[in-house]
DNA sequence: TTATAATATGAGTAGAATCGAATATATTAA
DNA sequence: TTAATATATTCGATTCTACTCATATTATAA
């Protein structure tokens, strides 16, 4: 359980847990969402799956990545924060935002990174 | 929220968090039932107070920490975790032990440096 | 096979967290 | 006021984390 509770020590990995409670994502989108680089939103996915927070599955080159729900039952705490508290932060907001947008954007995740779907407009707010 | 969670990300503070979840304890006791130095029980229950988990009360020359109750409304998965988790954990199995081994002992807080009442054979197991 | 794209990993670095020992502060008791 | 005790804080050393950049790996497509 220290081990959740150290991965869960970084807001980084709270936005992640945060966008992957509703649907799997894979990395490019994340890090695409989040505005991080590529090995960074790799290494924190690492340890969000070493402390058995997440799982993932591979299609394709893409590395699809989830939460791993038997955490719930093991850790009953886990549910409430991930799933009623996170969300109360403001840039799990954001995230959120951004993440509909390229929901209904229509735009693949192999275009994403030159799509520019994610302006100041779009996103509103600071 | 990600100061709490900071917060909640090492063994010691989560130990002291258990212990103070059924009631007050000096410095002094908790750094004995522990078997931390005063520094370091000191420093953790610092950064506890900062996180907004626990709060101290002023009594002669000692101070006497609990936990902030109104952090359970605020934030309703701590008291799954504080009350139902840590327990788990067989660190803190072993802190309760020693907890109830000194309130059965009558010793005072300022007798406890010197007292031995946590040998093995009171405490038993590893 | 070669090229390309997604992801993971290694190396180096900077910053943060932790620790023990010593010192400072505050409170009580003499 | 002085001495003693509990607690907090400072200091320096060490370890841990996270970050960036570059490279390796893996899988697909040409």
């Amino acid at each position: 359980m220290i081990y959740i509770l150290k991965a869960l020590g970084h807001e980084n990995r709270l936005r992640l847990l945060n966008l992957l409670k509703q649907k799997k994502f894979c990395v490019c989108e994340l890090r695409n969402i989040m505005d991080i680089n590529q090995s960074n939103a790799s290494r924190h996915l690492a340890k969000l799956k070493a402390a058995g927070l997440v799982d993932f599955e591979k299609n394709e080159q893409w590395v699809y990545y989830f939460i791993n729900q038997d955490i719930f039952l093991k850790f009953p705490f886990l549910e409430k924060l991930i799933k009623d508290e996170l969300k109360k932060l403001k840039i799990c907001q954001i995230d959120e935002k951004k993440a509909l947008i390229y929901a209904d954007s229509q735009v693949s995740c192999e275009e994403l990174d030159e799509s520019n779907i994610f302006t100041k407009q779009n996103i509103g707010g600071n």
